[in-house]
DNA sequence: ACATGTGAACTGCTTCACAGCG
DNA sequence: CGCTGTGAAGCAGTTCACATGT
């Protein structure tokens, strides 16, 4: 891949993606950027520049063909394989993640929970098994997930993360509310409730 | 207030706060912005650009006082009041919110959950009280609570959206997997966890 | 005629580097 | 001397505007 991507472009990507199947499933053929542009809140010229770095996929006059761009979309966010996933913690947060219909739905698998809590080993969470943390580096070894999700205390988080690392999981979602460091060839995406809510504490705090 | 802040910095001034909890708790009395940059993944100079926006209070050749740094910035964040908070959608997401103890901590205040199923109506979701959706105008009027937490399916999420911020609830905190139009005086933020998987999935797909 | 693709201009965040002050 | 505070420089992401292709 020629240049590197920036985050805020492969966020909208997956936004654009998200109308293109809305529009695939209404049997739409073709779309503009000003379309996709309008549902994104975002600028025609900023969806064409988005879809430049990978190449050109539209036709001039006309827009882009829904179910290619779709199709190259995935293709590009890597949504065409299966990713295995591990969630860490069988808490609250785990639960509502494990009935999470949304991961299925994108190709994403959930292989198994980790706990230490005896009680809760053994079970069944939303249908996934509960496993021993002990067995964490021995199941990896087998299964081989592509994803570790976080969803530990925060003052844990950093020591599970360090043991996820070790076991060759190079991509982590981390929520724990915590700021996390790990070595560059790992990516960590830190959903952080508590900073969303400070940020709506600020915008409420300083209106004009 | 002078300048408008970039959200980015808001984000790093939440993290910072953090940080000085953690030294406060530990009765620490200075810190550098060295020292804060390190724990937040940044530099030394951006901690000292982003406190320069809300004045000086540092001592040079010595550092930062933690507890007045501390108090400014729960000052600017707004975490000097109790903010009230209701939780639309009554699911396993705001089961897992309606636990969370952070909300509490930093001085959110959970009133009350709604729902529409009939089931869940009356009940208690981890000691808070599930109310019928339909009474959400009125609850509004007597309550006023700031935040909503929007917790229900993409579908209904627009919709549900234009009711609360008919009620004039001016900060929304959405979990739906959707991007929303709201009125430039409405704050929207939204945790997008399909995104940032995608965001691994692109991760780990591009990788050199 | 119409909408894409893209170099160029612009905007704004980040980093640098150093003067200023304890 | 050490570390802050801050203009200036640098850089990255966004917007503009138009040539290009259908």
């Amino acid at each position: 891949m020629a240049k590197r991507i920036a985050d805020s472009t492969v966020r909208r990507l997956s936004a654009y993606l998200r109308f293109l199947e809305d529009f695939e499933s209404r049997g739409l053929e073709t779309i503009s950027s000003e379309e996709l542009a309008q549902r994104g809140g975002t600028t025609s010229a900023q969806v064409r520049k988005d879809l430049s770095f990978f190449g050109s996929f539209g036709k001039r006059g006309l827009g882009y063909s829904v179910p290619e761009l779709a199709g190259r979309l995935r293709e590009i966010l890597g949504l065409g394989k299966e990713w295995k996933v591990i969630i860490i913690g069988a808490g609250k947060i785990g639960a509502a993640l494990a009935q999470y219909r949304g991961f299925r739905q994108r190709g994403f698998l959930i292989l198994a929970a980790y706990d230490a809590n005896e009680e809760k080993i053994g079970r069944k969470l939303e249908g996934i098994p509960v496993r021993d943390i002990t067995q964490l580096e021995r199941d990896v070894r087998q299964d081989r997930p592509d994803i570790a999700v976080l969803t530990v205390p925060a003052e844990e988080a950093q020591r599970v993360l360090d043991r996820v690392v070790k076991t060759g999981i190079k991509a982590i979602l981390n929520f724990a509310p915590t700021q996390l460091q790990a070595p560059a060839d790992v990516t960590v995406k830190t959903v952080n409730m508590a900073m969303e809510l400070e940020g709506l504490s600020y915008a409420l705090t300083n209106r004009d």
